[in-house]
DNA sequence: CATATGATTCCA
DNA sequence: GGAATCATATGA
């Protein structure tokens, strides 16, 4: 089993799109002597300045320098003084847009018993941290693989979670999973669309 | 410089 | 329900 990385054109699009790619693709990070997998289940699109719950909000920063450069990069930031969050930088170089990996399920190399729904978690499975900020995912040990054409995805639609400080940004339908996936970082009750790829 | 708060998780 | 825990943003 290998996993072909994703390329430049992969992550050129609004995060929206890619967010729903991403539902089935693989997050692999190759260690040192070892090989970790999650097959992702959950995502969330922010989409740039213009968008209130995204940190790109405040403008270039140390924060977000990482957010507003180029695609194809991860974004990895601190929350609630504990938890390392993962994103993956897209559309275009400036435009501030990222898509937050909430959940996956482990295929490879993650200890049995860890889990991977919520995105700190999903981040300490895969032993992503700060120290992976700006890291490129089309040359590093950190990659996307798309979704294999053959498996196909049933995807629900809901709010984002977390982000009630938004305003009416908060009730844009950007968050994605895998409907039939047990390992969503929380039921969703409240999914408002459905649909398959 | 001081302070409020969050793209969360864990424990009681 | 509430604590843990700290970088960042904001205002003095």
């Amino acid at each position: 089993m290998d996993y072909p990385r994703a390329a430049a054109a992969y992550f050129e699009r609004d995060a929206r799109h890619l967010a729903r790619a991403l539902i089935g693709a693989r997050l692999v990070h190759q260690l040192d002597g070892e090989v970790r997998v999650v097959r992702i289940v959950e995502t969330e699109a922010y989409r740039g300045p213009t968008d209130a719950a995204s940190h790109a909000r405040v403008g270039l920063t140390r924060r977000t320098r990482t957010l507003l450069g180029p695609p194809g990069r991860a974004y990895v930031f601190l929350v609630y003084g504990m938890h390392d969050c993962f994103n993956v930088v897209c559309k275009g170089e400036g435009e501030g847009h990222a898509v937050l990996v909430r959940a996956g399920e482990p295929i490879v190399g993650v200890l049995p018993g860890v889990r991977c729904d919520g995105p700190g978690r999903v981040a300490k499975a895969l032993s992503i941290t700060r120290e992976h900020d700006g890291h490129d995912l089309m040359e590093g040990s950190l990659y996307v693989s798309p979704r294999p054409a053959s498996e196909r995805v049933k995807i629900g639609v809901s709010a984002r979670v977390g982000v009630a400080y938004a305003g009416a940004m908060a009730e844009k339908p950007w968050r994605f999973f895998d409907r039939d996936s047990t390992h969503v970082s929380r039921p969703p009750a409240s999914a408002i669309g459905l649909g398959t790829r």
